[in-house]
DNA sequence: AGGAAAGTTCAGTCAAGACTGAATATTCAT
DNA sequence: ATGAATATTCAGTCTTGACTGAACTTTCCT
């Protein structure tokens, strides 16, 4: 946090955190910004207050803040509030991946629910459409369990 | 084909296919017209030659041609070829969803690669960041892994 | 072989969406 | 309560990437 972070220990990781930024958040459907982000926090060995994260980035106010909240949102990254402190920090959450791949989840209930819909107004189709529609809606029905599964899973071996 | 190809029965699922293009295009990634593209074969009784697919999409012939190519190397659509018929029938493919898990188990192994690199990296830094950067191997590690089973299971189901 | 139909490529146009920054709202030490 | 520090919002700008269409290449019937 403001005083004492002194953040040289971290210097140069510039490129691994554009990494990290490319990559990771395109795989999650985030803004390049949000991927940098989180690479910087991921990276960070203490929380970092807004500016500090504005600073880092050579990001603007807004954008700092708004993609902050997208993190959290996705349950990757916590806001810490110190009595006494007025800004706030930002940290890389603990069970960060397990919020990752409950987004994962997420994502999959919702094309599993259009998979239902579509499947309903299939219904006056010739059969060779349904059977389609079905197979959709039996695949997105499978992934869904099992990730249920996968999350549950993940958070017993991380408990530990 | 073209001869025979009456979709009339196809008529006015128009906005089933547009939800399909908008939903699991962004959903695998893929440009919108792509998700169109799927719906509509998806949900075609029989092989479409391109330039039925143009004129269903209202697309123009190169978009047609890439969008195409794209669902074949994702493995969802398949190229069909009668001897005699010069144009080529584009088809949805009965183990397309396997398809799109093997495209979602690829994206993961890219993702466990980077981890993999990434932790390398950071064997010179602090414990805690150590920490983090293994936290993130282990988890798309355990993804890959449990994907791969996945895989396998549903194309054991899918196979009887 | 010849050439017309089919398919691909890619430079250019256009639209979606990421980022900025200044205006606005909120917070909290005093 | 007050106001200075902190955070959010959003209209406007700019970047990225999707789509078009015409030029080019390939295919394969005759």
């Amino acid at each position: 946090m403001s005083p004492a972070a002194d953040n040289s220990s971290a210097m140069d990781d510039g490129p691994l955190v554009e990494d990290f930024g490319q990559r990771i958040g395109r795989a999650m459907g985030w803004p390049p910004m949000a991927g940098r982000l989180a690479g910087v926090l991921m990276l960070s060995p203490a929380p970092m207050t807004l500016s500090e994260l504005q600073a880092t980035l050579g990001a603007s106010k807004g954008s700092a803040s708004e993609m902050t909240r997208l993190l959290i949102a996705n349950g990757t990254v916590e806001r810490v509030k110190v009595p006494g402190v007025r800004q706030a920090g930002y940290v890389w959450r603990d069970d960060a991946w397990s919020g990752c791949l409950q987004h994962q989840l997420h994502q999959t209930e919702q094309l599993l629910e259009l998979a239902r819909t579509a499947r309903e107004r299939g219904l006056g189709m010739p059969e060779a459409q349904q059977a389609r529609l079905r197979d959709m809606y039996t695949y997105y029905d499978f992934m869904v369990g099992q990730l249920r599964r996968l999350l549950d899973e993940y958070q017993q071996l991380h408990a530990g």
